[in-house]
DNA sequence: AAATATTTGTCCGTATGTATC
DNA sequence: CGATACATACGGACAAATATT
């Protein structure tokens, strides 16, 4: 439970428990997570504190939220394979809002940088999986 | 500036508002953005609007906030060059908030896996960048 | 089809604590 | 010490999107 006096944040306390019910398999995939005012009251906390919690786990990829529906866990779909060619340098970041809309990605995810020959490719961390051969 | 009757929430008007003056070099990176306060009063927002702007920027790496000083655009070290094994794999994806301690990052920063012969390597992305020659 | 309930999204105001200058 | 600035947290109020009846 959460405990107001350890010194770590309410909302932190929270993700972390959250993000342990999800890897503990406690909320399978796809499944929906209970409502903000459930968790709130549940919780002992503010609905703010619990939208933060949940932000967190957003930002990290963890689950999709959406207006009037309800916070779901993430399912990981199969990555796609690109292969990369020889001398090309790879890095990440997160995305811009309009590299994220171009790409169709959902919050949380990384994006992948191939830069070769003076030029960079995009990818989405979630579906993209590099290779060199 | 902030039109409060676009349709477009307060919040992210000001960090895209934010984004493009740090982008355009406005704000050069080590440099100080203003401060919440003002922010509030110059924008004719809230605080917590204001703060929640800047908590997109932050998870989007592009600040970082400390306590009692301000926000800070991030500076971009040189990376480090790591050399990837033919036939490796790499992946990205947010790192959780052990891995985060573990290897120090700053939030908003994605993990660069690297996958060979059943190990896992993580880098920070935001300190290395990927090479294969 | 329409009304209602649920759920998330936004915004404000306020209060308290902590770190820095 | 005081002033400034960020961090956390709560509460209330609506709005918007979706689901349900």
């Amino acid at each position: 439970m959460i405990d107001p006096h350890s010194g770590v944040p309410r909302h932190r306390q929270l993700a972390d428990e959250l993000r342990a019910r999800v890897e503990a398999g406690d909320y399978a995939p796809g499944a929906l997570l209970p409502s903000e005012t459930r968790l709130s009251q549940e919780c002992g906390v503010g609905r703010g504190t619990v939208r933060r919690a949940i932000g967190i786990l957003r930002s990290e990829g963890l689950v999709d939220v959406a207006s009037g529906r309800g916070t779901r866990v993430r399912e990981a779909g199969a990555p796609e394979l690109v292969k990369v060619p020889r001398g090309a340098r790879v890095r990440s970041r997160m995305p811009t809002p309009q590299e994220r809309a171009e790409l169709d990605m959902p919050e949380g995810v990384p994006l992948l940088l191939v830069l070769y020959g003076g030029k960079t490719k995009r990818y989405a961390a979630d579906r993209t999986e590099l290779s060199h051969s």
